[in-house]
DNA sequence: AATTTAATGTTAGCAGTGTAAACATGATAG
DNA sequence: CTATCATGTTTACACTGCTAACATTAAATT
């Protein structure tokens, strides 16, 4: 026999929207739909999400919480090069194989982070994780750490965007010499394209 | 006094479309208030647009449009790496003054290009344009061209989602060294910025 | 322990959406 | 002049986010 009262309804429904979400897109995801999945009310939800925004800031949570941990680097060992391009890679990895949960962590579904003050903790955390891993590369100033992180994300941030743009999936792509194929190679050779574009910016 | 047939209704409405695209954002715009602005029947869009995402197409392509113009560099001069600096400060003026334009050009509103064939050719054509400038900065292979407009489309397109998302839009900015001090830093000096990344790309 | 209160659930309903079907009008081709 | 077809309208359906009023029960207070 099933209670008046759901129990744990908040967690329940941030994970079935996660999965949603990811599966589908954010935009097929309804308030409604979502109720039903959980058994319970239409409006329920509504007890927990003061609106379909709320919700999805919570999902855009979860996605940073899954960012940091893909692109954590340990912190004990000296930080070289080589583990940038590593977390850069992860980074790209996590952006092409969560597509639609990355678009609602970087898109405009949720307008301002500073409103959901744990979206805005967990994107911070993910920042602040690139900037420790700068930070243990070489002594630069923070100005300069900081720039090299802006550097470094907008650049991977940037090839999810576009890897995405030009079909690229999975591992097939056409023949031929044009944005589609090239961006299949640079896919497949993310490491030395990550390494060949950061050397331009550190030298260790 | 009006007549029965409008007479050039669909280009009014992708005029339309685009204000109110750019104005709002698209997920603001509806077809029905998009009629009613057109002084038309709320299904009349019907006749000219299959489904909404065959608007949004319409909308994006006009984007790609002015996109190309923004970067268009005249051909007959010589073109060097400054130049490309310049394409590439002129495509993130575009990205960040036309936010909403840009969300529909490269988010996922609309799916699959290869089903409105006037959208992938203009973004085709956008790409096309940066890939003649790169032809004529070095007498590079095909692959390498394509390789090097790939790496700065996805920095520019990756600075655009990155200054966006940490709150730059205007000149104003916190002070303070961060994440959005430095994107603003970032952000007003451009061109010092690109051409840094980019001479790690090329040499001339 | 009894009672009040607040959190969490339900039902009913509004205004708005994308879109399909059936019909109306009128420009244009035969 | 007439038939056709592109383009417009009306009506309707299923769905959406969200609100208000009410129900239930867990937790706090007396």
């Amino acid at each position: 026999m099933k209670s008046y009262h759901h129990g744990n309804l908040k967690q329940e429904l941030i994970d079935c929207a996660c999965k949603l979400c990811e599966r589908d897109g954010y935009t097929k995801l309804s308030i409604r739909s979502l109720a039903k999945e959980s058994g319970v009310s239409q409006t329920a939800p509504y007890r927990h999400f003061e609106t379909k925004e709320t919700l999805y800031a919570s999902v855009a949570t979860e996605g940073f919480k899954k960012l940091s941990i893909a692109c954590h680097i340990d912190a004990d060992k000296k930080i070289t090069k080589k583990h940038l391009v590593e977390i850069g890679c992860n980074y790209i990895e996590f952006g092409l194989k969560n597509a639609n949960t990355y678009d609602l962590m970087f898109g405009t579904a949720v307008g301002n982070f500073a409103e959901y003050p744990e979206l805005l903790e967990s994107a911070n955390s993910t920042y602040e994780n690139m900037r420790l891993s700068f930070s243990k590369l070489a002594s630069d100033s923070d100005e300069v750490i900081a720039f090299k992180c802006i550097t470094l994300w907008s650049m991977v941030h940037g090839l999810v965007g576009i890897l995405r743009k030009v079909q690229v999936v999975g591992d097939d792509f056409e023949e031929g010499v044009g944005p589609i194929s090239t961006a299949s190679f640079i896919a497949t050779n993310l490491e030395d394209h990550l390494d060949k574009v950061l050397t331009g910016l550190i030298q260790n």
